[in-house]
DNA sequence: CTTGACATCCAAAACGTTTTGGGTATAATA
DNA sequence: TATTATACCCAAAACGTTTTGGATGTCAAG
């Protein structure tokens, strides 16, 4: 079997007391049985079991984070922009990475997050796709579990956040587009329940009034945050007897799938309409024509919120603990022209 | 803290064995007192320590994987699938996912599976882009360590593996552009260490001789799976003095990046310029035009893994170790016209 | 009444660490 | 020489389970 602590001892005719601790750099071990302690350690291959340290220290050094839907949903490139940003993250602060997937307010998720809490799997919880009424951060509030999120909810919570103000990032984007003589705005929304779909919105709906134009409903749509909502969306407006000229996406997959709902009806984007997106993904770039968005720091949040969150385990006080950031407008070749009256 | 065996215990004036026994579903345990003991463990809120399991069971009912990468490299559509498969597939086995980034053959790569294996934190692993020379494979044979993989090596080992006959599909796709009029073929691949490459472009060559073209490597071009890699070999392939009409690429991503090559040289792809591609990654479906490419299952491919990769660890048969599947051919506008002489 | 068989239950060991609370030399000081 | 520091080391407890190997009681059969 593997290699204890034990059979490190035995070999060195020392206690397993001292070789645990010249291994974990204690000063009363000798320098000279350290080093033989560590060269030994080595050579045998010893690695501490995690089981056992787990359950001494009672820490696992491990985080968690549930992927909120099942594939394909997940599959957009937010989402693994942001794993990898956990996960890199995650290694050069000796953690691991725990991952899980579960729909969002289903007994899935609710079964999972209540295993990891009790069974005390992780130190602490990465949220993400925050709810406006988020039972998952009430819950881990309740139970004084760490936890990190991106993004915020409408409840009365105090936790550690890094959030974009995606909502004057949709104002800009109104106004750019309202400059280029947009009038008739269509905007493809997510679900309501989710923070980032009353942000956006609201963002969407200030920048109309901010240029003297009157709301329509009809041009509100909400999809799936997915490619293929995003073309079905796209298709509806499209149809409309009086088209849009401009169609803002709450997120750059929607934006991609509106893309080919245009192309279906051989209009030109970047000439008869335009198109943008939210998120700043590299897909954006790689459209035709590249995508106007709006660009947020997905790998750098997740790899903050990391530190955050272990801060928050280890208990020390957080600089700054509600982190706001603002997205930045990239005008692209999808929204960069003049509408012709 | 958290509840444990013995609070239900002690509140059922049961000894923690029984207690265990009853919600392991032991046969010697009354039907009444089972009955108790699991009401009572559920409105206590109790879940056993994983640690203390772990450590007593020798066994973690965790499996890893190890991301071969760093953002933005991983961010490619397959790994997202890839992940969802594995993520989807343990939470249905009643396992979880340890996840790692680690790059290729480097020692941040090896100390992360030396933890992992000796300091027993996952019960198995999985592979994935395997090389040629795969020291993971090796490492984990010699070790006894349970894993699986996707693809195979070029060494003499035995794992349970899932891999697509990529070879075969390429084979498959030249013809499909031969048969179209084309006769200057590229090929942009990635790094020859990956068994996928030598498979891929053995297929590309093996295609060429089918239809008795000469090989030429000056159309041959190594990239590194990324769309930006894709975009630079296609601005170099589409900047020679004779230009190739057809560019096949070892994946969906790099195929991208060459698309846009294209574009930028105002070259319409479908009609000026054949581009295929590698995965059938949903992105495929939305590019302008729609791309060809072989389609693979990724995510049901991750899933089978993971019920092998549960056989191997708990010691069972398994039915069909070395699945051979074979891509689809998805013929799409980016190749399918007739060249014109 | 004894003996088995059966149904229930449990004490204690074991898993491999970390940590607590000393213990034993040796050297320095009184 | 006796006392006190200092440097180094260790036995044993604890973490929370699962599992081994009985123990106890009841009931039917002999």
């Amino acid at each position: 079997m593997a290699v204890t602590i034990h059979a490190v001892a035995k070999r060195l005719r020392l206690s397993i007391t001292t070789v645990s601790r010249a291994l974990d750099g204690y000063d009363d071990v000798a320098a000279k049985t350290r080093g033989r302690v560590i060269r030994t350690a080595r050579e045998m291959g010893y690695v501490p079991s995690r089981a056992a340290r787990q359950l001494r220290r009672q820490r696992a050094d491990i985080i968690g984070y549930i992927i909120p839907g099942r594939a394909p949903y997940f599959t957009d490139p937010f989402s693994s922009e942001f794993i990898a940003g956990l996960g890199d993250a995650a290694t050069s602060q000796h953690l691991d990475l725990l991952i899980s997937t579960a729909p969002p307010d289903t007994d899935a998720e609710r079964d999972t997050y209540a295993r990891w809490v009790n069974s005390r799997q992780v130190d602490g919880i990465v949220l993400n796709r925050l709810r406006l009424k988020d039972w998952r951060a009430k819950y881990l509030a309740q139970n004084d579990f760490p936890f990190v999120a991106h993004g915020h909810t409408h409840l009365r919570l105090d936790f550690p956040s890094i959030e974009m103000d995606s909502r004057a990032g949709f104002v800009q984007l109104v106004k750019h587009l309202t400059e280029r003589g947009h009038r008739r705005i269509a905007y493809i929304g997510a679900p309501s329940r989710f923070t980032l779909q009353a942000e956006r919105l609201a963002g969407y709906r200030i920048g109309l009034a901010d240029a003297g134009i009157a709301f329509d409903e009809s041009l509100v749509v909400e999809s799936d945050l997915t490619r293929t909502g995003g073309l079905r969306a796209g298709q509806s407006l499209l149809d409309l007897p009086t088209r849009p000229s401009a169609i803002v996406c709450v997120n750059d997959h929607t934006a991609i799938g509106a893309m080919r709902a245009a192309r279906e009806r051989d209009l030109v984007i970047g000439r008869d309409l335009a198109i943008a997106g939210y998120d700043g993904t590299e897909d954006s770039e790689h459209t035709d024509p590249p995508l106007t968005t709006l660009k947020q720091p997905i790998y750098d949040t997740a790899q903050r919120l990391v530190e955050m969150l272990l801060q928050r385990i280890e208990g020390q006080p957080i600089a700054d603990p509600h982190i706001i950031l603002q997205p930045e407008l990239m005008v692209r070749a999808s929204t960069d022209f003049q509408l012709s009256a």
